[in-house]
DNA sequence: AGTTGAGGTAATTGGATGATTACTTATCAG
DNA sequence: CTGATAAGTAATCATCCAATTACCTCAACT
């Protein structure tokens, strides 16, 4: 006779349909992925931020490239709806007020003002300090065949949608992604931890974050 | 009686001095390193790279992290003495022909003449295609101990180079680093691929890369 | 010629890890 | 109450990979 398994030590995880399930691991995976790539991850890291079991993780998504291609298409869409939001609502006049905090005296382009809020929303995001991350690790694996085309798609659509969708024409858009791409580094490296030792750093960290420093300080809190 | 083993199939590698083999070692490590980033990247594909057995590799450098790292120094190396051979020859008069041609009304100040001669040397990197993604797969392992800190350290180096010993001032820097993480990220990503069959691929890369474009699609041919 | 030490490899190992299999258990419709 | 189905796990496998061990073999110097 086989000795009944008692289920001892009470951390038993809450059941709860697959869909509801699949948010969670994609957020857990989303912070992984994030910090330690797609090659420096392992499921079992995952399914352990999840709260999971590991065989679940591969089980719900298939293969551990699929799971990443799922964060990576959840981080490019919440970015991409981001930005979108940012665009109809100025468009449709729902942000005067915050265009008047950024540029008081009104003398600024509907590009330059674009670009202000849309570099406040990304500076939003950041907050998560997932969703950033996770892009930036997928820019870095171009070799990968099947991930890198996928990034190179989310890129282009991000070029696109800055370029063409808020107008910011070629060179604007080219310096905002720039400043994206410095700010994903500097994200990325903690250079944060270096703020309260390095005086040079703490210069970089405030010339190009400016009034948004704060929210990088905040980051990891927010879900 | 142990049967004698016969080298056969010729393959045997030339034996040379460990100082000239460990750079080789080195400047494969960087390409491999590069590509598939520190977790991805295994010490047998560098072997293999730089045709010589994996325990050798192990056996020159400890561990792999420690291959990652002298690896990393190497790069960083390169770029910093890149920069200020660029300072040195434009202070010493010895740059005032590519300086004529950048900017013949000779209107721009000392940081904005550097700031462009810097961006040359810079894409003139890229040739070898392993530097510059070496310090970028560097820059996103923030979350590794060892390897993270030496990626601050190096980055920091770099801003003060570029503020301090160029002279390039807060905002210029940001802007001349944020241009640099947006040129590694396009090169990572492999966007070139898309040139030909992605015409808003095509406008970003020329206008990213301005007259150094052809510089990336010759890129990998250089040791 | 013989020894020695540096340059190198084959074989192996032990741990990690993605995936699979075979279960268990909760929930809910009838 | 009772299947049936969906949610979830334990155990295990096969593979990969960094690191170790135990060698081999030239070249240089007595």
């Amino acid at each position: 006779m086989v000795k009944k398994i008692v289920r001892e030590s009470g951390a038993r995880p809450a059941r709860m349909p697959a869909a509801e399930r699949r948010e969670l691991i994609l957020q857990a995976a989303t912070a992984v992925f994030a910090e330690r790539g797609y090659s420096g991850a392992t499921t079992d890291q995952v399914a352990k931020a999840a709260h999971i079991s590991q065989p679940y993780v591969v089980r719900m998504f298939g293969t551990k490239e699929n799971l990443f291609l799922e964060a990576l298409d959840r981080a490019l869409g919440k970015l991409m709806d981001s930005f979108r939001s940012v665009i109809a609502d100025y468009d449709a006049g729902r942000l005067a007020g915050k265009v008047a905090l950024l540029d008081p005296d009104k003398g600024s382009s509907r590009e330059v003002q674009l670009k202000q809020l849309m570099s406040l929303a990304y500076a939003d995001l950041v907050q998560d300090r997932g969703i950033l991350l996770m892009m930036m690790q997928s820019f870095i694996a171009g070799h990968e065949p099947v991930i890198g085309a996928c990034a190179r798609d989310g890129f282009v659509g991000i070029y696109r949608l800055v370029r063409d969708e808020a107008g910011l024409g070629e060179e604007m858009t080219r310096d905002f992604l720039a400043h994206g791409m410095l700010m994903n580094t500097l994200i990325s490296l903690r250079l944060t931890d270096l703020y309260e030792t390095n005086s040079a750093v703490a210069e970089l960290l405030e010339c190009t974050m400016g009034a948004k420093l704060p929210l990088l300080f905040a980051s990891g809190k927010a879900g």
